[in-house]
DNA sequence: CATACGTGGAG
DNA sequence: TCTCCAAGTAT
């Protein structure tokens, strides 16, 4: 949970996940579709489907939790940082860890300046790391080494005066001698991808259901969820039905394509087997992921279906569209991506 | 080796 | 509003 995560992110998520599986075993037991409920809005939902299998390796496997960096790095989801994290607070390992916090440490105590991404330089950073690791308490030294990086010397206005190693900090003696250089110039920053500028169409689709008993009470409501693709982006997760435009498009034009989608994957024909109670244009939001800028815009689209629910829902097409119908209040205490509850 | 992969807090 | 980046990993 904590990779690319903040602890206080992380602390609410956690409490909730250890409570409903305490043990390695109740985790192994779990269904993918639990997991990814326990972890949506969590994000990078790999980290979900990983830690899962990893589990189930684990328990599978019959020997224990892998207590060595070299057994640990089997496992999926794992890989050097958390498996030197582990072994060496867990297990007391002499190995080292290095995170984004311990590199911007030893990049400044050492300024290096080439491109901290770099594979070549990060092994620098790990053999540097490995050199200094303590070999009586590695897991107090490597956590000690982050928290100076994530207290002290910090990205943007590190606090020199109070760092424990600021007299053999090779970026603050050159930044005392040389004006034009900065602490902060260290790591050297990396050119980053521009991200892809998507624009998508998301529609809330409401299906009143009326009681075969009418005794005047409100008719019952479901929304309608799309599951994605099992790879890429949010992989497996629920969502409102949406596609992605080419290009802006005026409200006509979303309509016309949402209605195509909706007929084509859910049998939903205004023309044929339902009547429009509402449709209204809620607006729009951007949405950031970490490689892309989805500008997403909002439909409301309450339904009566014609022939009754159950003829509706025996009608589908089990084969190309994973979906489900969940009420008003499942779906507002179900986990939902941060995209998907803004839409919401 | 570069890129895919979320989200939110801080300045 | 924008930039930066957080206890990274897999492909």
């Amino acid at each position: 949970m904590l990779q690319q995560t903040r602890v206080q992110t992380v602390i609410e998520y956690y409490n909730r996940w250890m409570k409903k599986w305490p043990t390695i075993r109740h985790l192994s037991e779990a269904s993918l579709e639990e997991v990814n409920e326990m972890w949506a809005g969590l994000g990078y939902y790999r980290r979900a489907r990983f830690l899962s299998e990893g589990a189930k390796m684990i328990v599978a496997e019959g020997g224990g939790f892998p207590g060595t960096v070299s057994a640990l790095r089997k496992v999926p989801g794992i890989g050097n940082y958390t498996a030197g994290a582990i072994a060496s607070i867990a297990f007391k390992e002499v190995v080292p860890v290095v995170d984004g916090n311990v590199i911007r440490v030893l990049s400044r105590q050492k300024a290096i300046s080439a491109n901290p991404k770099d594979s070549l330089t990060v092994k620098k950073f790990w053999a540097l790391a490995a050199q200094l690791v303590d070999p009586c308490r590695p897991g107090d030294f490597n956590q000690s080494l982050m928290e100076l990086g994530a207290v002290i010397c910090t990205p943007l206005n590190p606090d020199c005066k109070s760092c424990p190693v600021s007299a053999q900090c090779r970026a603050l003696s050159m930044s005392k001698h040389d004006n034009s250089v900065l602490v902060t110039d260290f790591p050297t920053k990396v050119v980053k991808t521009k991200q892809r500028h998507d624009i998508s169409s998301a529609c809330v689709v409401e299906i009143l259901e009326t009681k075969d008993e009418s005794e005047e009470k409100q008719p019952n409501s479901v929304f309608l969820l799309v599951k994605r693709p099992d790879e890429g982006l949010l992989a497996g997760l629920w969502e409102f039905p949406s596609i992605i435009l080419k290009e802006e498009a005026n409200l006509t034009t979303r309509r016309k394509a949402t209605d195509s989608f909706l007929k084509k994957s859910f049998n939903l024909d205004p023309k044929k087997n339902c009547s429009i109670v509402l449709r209204e244009d809620v607006g729009e939001f951007v949405h950031v992921f970490s490689h892309i800028r989805l500008k997403i815009h909002v439909e409301l689209l309450i339904l009566r279906l014609k022939g009754g629910t159950n003829d509706w829902f025996e009608k589908q097409d089990k084969g190309t569209i994973t979906w489900k119908c969940v009420e008003s209040n499942a779906l507002s205490s179900m986990g939902l991506t941060s995209g998907v509850r803004k839409v919401m």
